[in-house]
Parts: C-alpha cells; sequence; structure tokens
DNA sequence: TAAGAGGTACCACCAAAGGGGTAATTCCAG
DNA sequence: CTGGAATTACCCCTTTGGTGGTACCTCTTA
C-alpha cells in the first residue's frame, strides 16, 4: 500500500459518500485547500460508493453513516466485503455509542464527528491517510463506557457461585469437556457433573453452551 | 451519593494510594491548591489503601497501577469487593493497552496518565469529583482499537465454511441445541447434526461448546 | 454429460451431558 | 454445639451430541 501520499508525493485520494449534495460540495472546498489531500470521486449512496471505491481505489473514504436505505454501517461492511482495502473514516453527526462502537467493530479506521474545526478535520484527514486510527476527541469517554459496560448489567449473576464453580465456569468457556476438567481439577467426572448442575440451576441456564457464550461475554477469565 | 463536592460545599475528599512517596507528596501539595479537592488520607499499599478507604469514605481515590506485591488492579477489585463506591481514578505512567481495559472492565471511573500538566489534572479530579469519567485525551485512540481488536486474527477459518453452516454457528452460539435449530431452519435434528459434523471438522473444533466460544469472541452475529 | 459441492434425510452406535437422589467430609457462623 | 454451605463421590436414568455410513436432489462447472 502506498503510505507515501503526503510530502512531495501525489496527494491522497479521497472518495466522499454522503447522501447530502451541499456537505460534499462543502467538504470537497475545504479539502481542495490541502495540497496533501484530492477527492477523487464522490457517492450519495452505498451502492454508487462500493462502486466508486471499486473503480478509483482511493487512499481514503470517507463515510456518512446516515443514509437512506442502506446506513453506512452497512455500506462498511459491504466495502469490506468487495475487498475495498482503502482506508474508511466514518463522518458523521452521531455520537451515539452504538453507531461508534458499530462502525469500529466494522473495521472504521476512524470515526469524527461533522461539527469539528475545519482545520481540525483536514489535520485529522492528513492523520488518517498516513495510516493512523482518529478519534474525535470528544468521544474517549463514551469508548471508555463501551469497554466497560460489556461487564455490567448482564442476566445471570456470578455472585451466588461458590468459587468452585465459577472456576468450573472458566474451563467450560475455555471449551473442555467434563472429563478433561476432572483431570484438571483432580476430581471425578462425576464430582464435575454435579457441579455443572449446581451452577446451571443457579445461573438459570439450559446447557453448558449457554455457560460458556455467557461467560465468554462477561469476559470472565 | 453526595456530589455536591464543587462549589460552596466542602471540598471533595481524596485517598492517594501509590508506592511512591515522593509522588505522593507532589500531588498532595498540587492538590492543596484546589480548595474544591482534599486530600483526606494516604497509602502506600493495597491493604493499607483498602483500609484506609473503608474508613474516610472518600469521594474520589486516585490509584497507582504499577505497586509492588498487589498491583493497582488487583487494588481497585478488592476496594469493589470490599463494598468501597468512591469513584476511583487510575493515575499511572502506563499507556498500555493491557492496563487501560483491564482497569475499566475492572470499575475504573478514570483512567489519567502521570505526564499531564499539573492544570490539566487538576481539572479532571474536579471533572471526576463531579461523576464524570476522565480519560487522558492520548488512549482514545487505544481505546478505539481495544474495542475492534477483538474481532481480529484468530484460529480457525470461516471462509472454508457453507452458507448454512455459518448459519448453524451462528445458532449454536446463541446457545440454542440441535433440536431447536432443526426447529428454527425448518430441517430435521439429523440434518443439524450432519452440518455441525461437518463444521467441527472444517473448523478443526472439538464440540459445539468450543464452536460456541470461538463465535462469540470472533464477533459472529 | 459427468463430476462436484451443497443441502437434505435416514440409519445405527457410542460418548457426553444433564437431572434426580443419597451421603460423607470439612469448615464456618449462629 | 448444631445447622448449613461447600466439596466430594456415588447411584440410576434420560436426553443430547457426535461419528460413521448411504442416499437423493439440485446447481454449477469442467
Amino acid at each position: 500500500m502506498n503510505d507515501m501520499s503526503s510530502e512531495q508525493g501525489s496527494p491522497a485520494s479521497i472518495l466522499l459518500i454522503d447522501d447530502h449534495p451541499l456537505l460534499r460540495k462543502g467538504v470537497k472546498q475545504l479539502i481542495e485547500l490541502d495540497t496533501d489531500l484530492e477527492v477523487v470521486a464522490e457517492a450519495s449512496n452505498a451502492n454508487d460508493g462500493v462502486a466508486a471505491a471499486l473503480e478509483h481505489e482511493p487512499d481514503l473514504i470517507l463515510l456518512d453513516l446516515n443514509m437512506p436505505e442502506i446506513n453506512g454501517i452497512e455500506t462498511l461492511k459491504m466495502l469490506r466485503e468487495e475487498g475495498v482495502d482503502s482506508r474508511v473514516v466514518v463522518f458523521t453527526v452521531s455520537d451515539n455509542e452504538e453507531d461508534v462502537v458499530a462502525a469500529l467493530k466494522a473495521g472504521a479506521d476512524g470515526y469524527l464527528l461533522k461539527d469539528m474545526e475545519p482545520e481540525e478535520l483536514l489535520n485529522n484527514l492528513n492523520q488518517a491517510a498516513l495510516g493512523k486510527m482518529v478519534i474525535s476527541d470528544r468521544l474517549t469517554t463514551l469508548l471508555a463506557q463501551a469497554l466497560q459496560s460489556k461487564r455490567t448489567a448482564k442476566g445471570p449473576d456470578i455472585s451466588s457461585l461458590t468459587p468452585r464453580e465459577r472456576q468450573i465456569i472458566k474451563l467450560i468457556a475455555a471449551g473442555l469437556p467434563n472429563k478433561l476438567i476432572a483431570r484438571k481439577l483432580s476430581i471425578t467426572e462425576g464430582t464435575v457433573k454435579v457441579h455443572v448442575k449446581h451452577l446451571l440451576k443457579k445461573l438459570n441456564l439450559r446447557s453448558r453452551v449457554e455457560v460458556a457464550v455467557w461467560a465468554v461475554q462477561e469476559g470472565i477469565k
């Protein structure tokens, strides 16, 4: 990949995908102030955007989240499925936690808010073109909360479990069958079954698979 | 909880837990410049820290990560287990991703780096005392990466699977037994078993539990 | 047309998981 | 000291899961 796009080399090519023509115009004019950046294509919807990405192979794609029919997250997934390896920066008004998390999990290389200062946007786009992940500062707290919220407010309650039961949950979540758990803990398989039986009751789950899924999601390890 | 600690009310009480006496002295002197903040106790290790927290019930605990014997994360867990509901802000030199993520998952209300400007620290501590989560700006990118890293570079390969098999994996990862999967897909349980048999071979896994764990970690949904 | 992949369905067999019960030990708290 | 929780172990039993095999149908591709 060509990451010599700043300095003296050719400017970084950018594809704008946004259903709002006025905003595209504004962003384009702004970007043209910077000789290191160049808008090579625009699109107003997901399908055109994917096509344009495949045609121009831009260094950077600036992607709006809020679009009719196919939203930005879906568009991002489509791009990745089509093999587009451009850096994709989400550019949107939404500071909604779900959007941010979904975008990042879908493989976004950045998430910028539309209310940022123009100079700051240029700054961030240049950084992004160089391969840096760019995130609006305002989202820091939100990201931190997203990380820890995975641990809070879930279904079953771990507090009612005995130490032995928690230990066995970890081994179940590691994919071990009862026989191996027994060997590892130097107890009989029958005893392991007893513990499993008890923890299933306490957690109100129906099988060790549900236990494993729950434990993994809960980050129990 | 009393979150009237700024303005005219009594200053926010702070407990320092750090094994470095000089640093405690420095931070304390800094904090005393701010009439809204007050250091009410100090501790140089985890046990003393927990004891001090229980005794003084401070509004805010400033916690170092790098301590001998019992580290900051463990200390944080101990505090929570003892029922301490003070806001806990981690204050450390480590900008290591694992530390940040571990601290947040353990329930930290903030994560500040020791190299920050003194005024900035006071600023952040005041925010923290008011209930806001405070994170050093420098960690934004790191947090974003932590969120998406869950999705990259793992063992088995999903690409060899047929659409039907992927569909069944999702249902396994939802904790469903074969019988329910069959009902949901309107096929027989025997057929589901065939698919499960095939995908286990392809993924080189030994049981549906391993499939479920893998799928959840991989974010397949 | 033939070959292969994918999906469906059935069979039999054995291993694993889960539910019920009883019971011994230890250790802690009322 | 007595009762309960926790851990261990055993029993029997049913359900679920996983493996091997054969078979038929549809589509796509060589």
